[in-house]
DNA sequence: GTGAAAGCGCTAACAT
DNA sequence: ATGTTAGCGCTTTCAC
């Protein structure tokens, strides 16, 4: 490797095609007033000087990079890594390049503050509009247009992409109810949280608009952990009418439920059905294979939505809610993979 | 969300406080010699108007910026993925935070000459070092320090971090050996290519140093699909003396070779052994699940000497080999999911 | 068709 | 302890 200490600028390349500067710019930037013979030979001291313009430079005279940004405190969790799928496939289907920033962990994140930096950091100078997942600031001063990615609040103050509690959790009852189930267990947990009161008057309304009555003792608390969801599903599962499908409203309490059902013995979905929550993406999801995918999708919806405000579009939809509605089908490899 | 067009800048700081722009960027700069109040009130302004300085600007006053930057042409591949599971967790033990840059498709990544652009973009302006993954380019050119993860070269132009074909082939004999194998498979291929020569040199030099005379026959070649290891393998299954063993030269023949084993009944490694070899790290796997670990290695490891490039160490080794030596255990999780 | 020069936001001498 | 000013490499008027 060569490692040129001066790196090669655009004067140098003036110089050796014997040009000025501005000639050499025109020609880097597509302008057509420039001559044939001259813009051939400074291509060619271009190439052969091996210069590419300084991003910096460049950034400062406020030009479009045709590069957009993805903000997250950490890329080596499952749920980013699948926004970063997401986002990368609609990232290759545009003719933007991709830049994701990251401290490396959450520790190092820091608060809304540092984040409201690092969103400056990008937006204000090199690219041209960001994703930000999982936002902790509630708003955001940039230049450039700004998407989030988030799972928790449900009106937030800028444009979003995020999973439902409610619908998601209606529609995975709705589903099991058409599957003939009438027993439904319901494990929820943390009712200090919005999402989990959400995701409990889903429940309830199902039935109700199913015309079931509620039975109070199948739904019991636990802590979203997976020692009470074990804890929970065992309980339920040893009642003398156990119910034959259980609905975990979070990750971690479905993964107890699924230890429990398979230590007494019970195969999934065959003499039960399981679903579960997830507490990353607030998405329902039945098919824990899927899961992943649903991830993907919020990013790639994302970066959609950032490009299309990146080039002036109105968007006539400012939150988008994204609904998902699978089903179990006995692995939890995935599920486990979400932990 | 707050669209401020016009982003704050030093200047405002400057005049909202009453200070000049330098006396603001000691204080950004934690310079000492400001006055206590002074430094207070500035900080003050800064925190009301919400200022955050232009990465753009300060990177063309040549400053470190404490941020490092990876460059791979796809991050959805899971090859990418590890890589940057590796680097993400060295820069959160580091005080450096990191760029990925991406163009989402290797379709879109382009040639050589492409890639010392984005090499360029980031390494002569706002990064301190870049990491390129799999790099298309034999040299590049650039200010700050370069580190390649580098599957395939044996010997590059740059620091790298790679894997080993020969070495890695000979310690999987030596423990297919160890186990007390003496009849082992080798399904090759693609033999134009300098790694696929190495693994089978590998192979039988290995048989050679434990004294074992080489059956010919126990080579086949496949052309690294997947079909062809399937009947490749199938083919040395139903010898008359099967082998107890088989060594497969890349990913794609090795779950071909499951998928025979599966076939015909076998249970892996009770009845078969079964290595693998990644095509795209060239790193000898065995143990299914933890070849994304050591890719991860790969990424962890470049960051380090990175990071000692950039503090100025001179590096006592430039091409870091990694050797790996796991054993296949049965699943093939992890090998689907390689492909 | 091309060049000269201003200025983007910032830092680092150099003044005071 | 603070202000003034010269660039960093680039794009972009405005001249010619």
């Amino acid at each position: 490797m060569r490692r040129t200490k001066q790196a090669v600028k655009i004067q140098d390349v003036a110089r050796t095609a014997g040009v000025s500067v501005s000639t050499v710019s025109r020609v880097l930037n597509g302008k057509v007033d420039v001559a044939e013979e001259t813009q051939a030979r400074i291509q060619q001291v271009i190439d052969q000087l091996g210069y590419t313009s300084s991003l910096a430079a460049r950034s400062m005279r406020g030009q479009k990079n045709n590069l957009i940004g993805l903000i997250m405190p950490d890329i080596a969790y499952p749920f980013a890594i699948e926004v970063m799928k997401g986002v990368n496939q609609a990232v290759a289907e545009s003719d933007y390049d991709l830049l994701v920033f990251t401290t490396g962990d959450i520790r190092k994140y820091g608060t809304a503050s540092q984040e409201q930096k690092y969103v400056s950091l990008l937006n204000n100078s090199i690219t041209d509009g960001v994703i930000i997942a999982a936002p902790a600031a509630a708003e955001f001063s940039s230049e450039a247009p700004i998407i989030s990615i988030d799972p928790l609040s449900e009106n937030p103050n800028y444009p979003a992409i995020h999973a439902t509690n409610y619908e998601g959790s209606r529609e995975a009852m709705r589903y099991l109810l058409g599957l003939g189930h009438r027993q439904i267990g319901f494990i929820g947990g943390r009712p200090e949280l919005t999402s989990a009161k959400r995701r409990e008057k889903g429940y309830r309304n199902a039935l109700e608009e199913a015309g079931i009555a509620l039975d109070e003792t199948l739904i019991i608390n636990g802590d979203y952990t997976t020692e009470t969801g074990f804890g929970c599903a065992r309980q339920l599962l040893e009642r003398e009418n156990r119910p034959t499908a259980i609905f975990a409203a979070n990750d971690q309490s479905a993964i107890g439920v699924i230890q429990a059902a398979q230590a007494m013995g019970l195969s999934i979905p065959a003499d039960l059905s399981v679903i579960g929550f997830d507490n990353i993406t607030d998405a329902a999801y039945f098919d824990l294979t899927t899961i992943d995918q649903f991830i993907s999708q919020m990013g790639y919806q994302a970066t959609k939505m950032l490009l299309r405000l990146i080039n002036g579009e109105v968007l006539e939809q400012q939150i988008v809610k994204m609904k998902t509605c699978l089903v179990v089908r006995g692995s939890c490899r995935s599920l486990m993979h979400l932990n």
